[in-house]
DNA sequence: ACCTGAACACCGTTCAAGT
DNA sequence: ACCTGAACACCGTTCAAGT
C-alpha cells in the first residue's frame, strides 16, 4: 500500500498519509515503521520533517477535530454539551488511535481548545460562572473519554482465564451500550442542571417569583 | 533487581513477582522480558505456567481489587458509589498497568463482579431497579476510568509543538485537579438521585406523605 | 517436566554515512 | 538538504532443542 509517489516528503504529505492510514484501517496504533513504508520511503526519513511520533499524532488528532463541525453556540448549554459528547464519541470511535492520544498525553492542541472555548461561551450563556463552566464541560469529556476507553476495550478480544460468559459478565459487557452512554450522559447533564439551579437560589433572579422548579 | 530464588517458577511466584514490580516503578507497562529478568529466568519459561501477558495483568487486577477493602453496604448508596469511586482512582493512580488493563480489554475477573454485586445490593436498597443500578455503578465507573486516563496522561510529558502554555492550556490541565475529580462525580451522582426522584414520583410510595425530599 | 537459545515479526529513535 | 543503512534498545510469542 504505498501512498507515495514523485511528490518530495514534508510533513504535510506525512500527516496526510497518516489521516489515511489512521482512517481506513481500524488500526489501534499507528507506526512509524508502517507509515514509512506506505510512504515509499525509510523510517527515518520521516524524522526530517516532524519531531517524532507524537508530534504526528497530535497533528492527526488536531485534523479529526477541526473536520467536525460544532452545534451553533445558540444552542441551549445542555444540548450543547450532549452534542458534544456525541461527536467525541463519534470520532473516537472510528479512529481508537485518537483515543490512544487522548489516554497517553495532555492535549492542548488548538483544535481542543477551539472547543474549549465554545463550550465555555454556551456554558456562560447558560448560568455558568466561567469556572464552572470549563468544570462542566470538563466532567462531560472525560466521562464520554471513559466510555470510549472500554467501548474499545470491549472490540478487543473476550474472556479469558474467568470461567464463562455469567450473567454478571453480560452485565459488565453492558457498560457499553448506547443506552449506557445515554444513561451516563444524561446523569452528568442532569446533575449540572442541579448546581445551575442551586447557584440561582444562591443568587436568585430578581424577577420572578418561584425559582425553586425548573426545567 | 533479582526477585528469584530457590523456589521453583509457579504461576503464583509469577504474579507475585508481577505485584512486586508494578508496584515499585511507576511503570506503565510491565514487560515480559522484565519480569522474567527480574524473576532470573528466560522470558519463555513463564510461558509454561501462564498463558500471556494478559493472563498476568489480569491476575495483577483481580489481586489489587481484592487488597481493597469496601465500604460496608450500609452505606448510604449515594455515598457507596463516591467511595468506590475514590477506591478505584486510588488503584489507578499508583499502578497506572491496570488502568492500561481496563482500556484495553474487558474486565470480567472475580473482585470486578463483586464489585458490582455490592454496588446493585446497595444500590438496589437504595431504591434502584436492577437495571438501574448496574447503570448507575456503569456510570461512575466509566467516569472514574476517564478521569485516571486524563490523570495519568498529564503526568506523561506536556507541551509540544503548541506555541506555550496559554491560559486556555492550563484550563485543559485543570481537568485533572483533585476539585475537578470531586465536581465531575459530584455532577454524575446528583443526576443519578434526579433519576431515583422521579422514578418515586412515578411511583410514589406507599406510606409516606412527602417523599418527594429525601437523602 | 521444565527451562533455554535462537528466531520471528515487530517497535521508536539515533547517528554516521552517502548523494 | 535530503534520504539511507546499520544499529541500539526494546517488545510478545513460537518452536525446536536441551537436561
Amino acid at each position: 500500500m504505498r501512498l507515495s509517489s514523485t511528490e518530495p516528503l514534508s510533513r504535510a504529505r506525512i500527516v496526510e498519509a497518516a489521516l489515511r492510514l489512521s482512517a481506513e484501517g481500524t488500526l489501534e496504533e499507528l507506526s512509524m515503521r508502517g507509515l514509512a513504508e506506505a510512504m515509499g520511503v525509510t523510517p527515518m526519513a520521516l524524522y526530517r520533517h516532524v519531531a517524532d511520533k507524537d508530534d504526528i499524532m497530535l497533528a492527526v488528532t488536531n485534523e479529526r477535530l477541526e473536520q467536525q463541525t460544532l452545534p451553533s453556540t445558540d444552542t441551549p448549554w445542555a444540548t450543547y454539551l450532549r452534542e458534544l459528547a456525541l461527536l467525541m464519541r463519534a470520532l473516537l470511535r472510528s479512529e481508537p488511535a485518537v483515543l490512544g492520544v487522548f489516554a497517553r498525553r495532555p492535549v492542548t492542541v488548538p483544535a481542543a481548545l477551539a472547543r474549549l472555548d465554545a463550550a465555555v461561551t454556551v456554558l456562560t450563556r447558560g448560568g455558568f460562572e466561567a469556572r464552572d463552566a470549563v468544570r462542566a464541560y470538563a466532567a462531560v469529556h472525560t466521562y464520554t473519554l471513559g466510555f470510549c476507553s472500554l467501548e474499545f476495550a470491549r472490540g478487543q478480544r473476550v474472556g479469558g482465564h474467568e470461567v464463562g460468559l455469567s450473567e454478571r459478565a453480560a452485565q459488565i459487557a453492558s457498560f457499553v451500550t448506547e443506552t449506557q452512554f445515554e444513561y451516563g450522559l444524561n446523569s452528568i447533564i442532569d446533575g449540572l442542571k442541579t448546581g445551575v439551579a442551586e447557584r440561582a437560589i444562591a443568587d436568585p433572579p430578581a424577577l420572578q417569583k418561584d425559582a425553586s422548579k425548573h426545567a
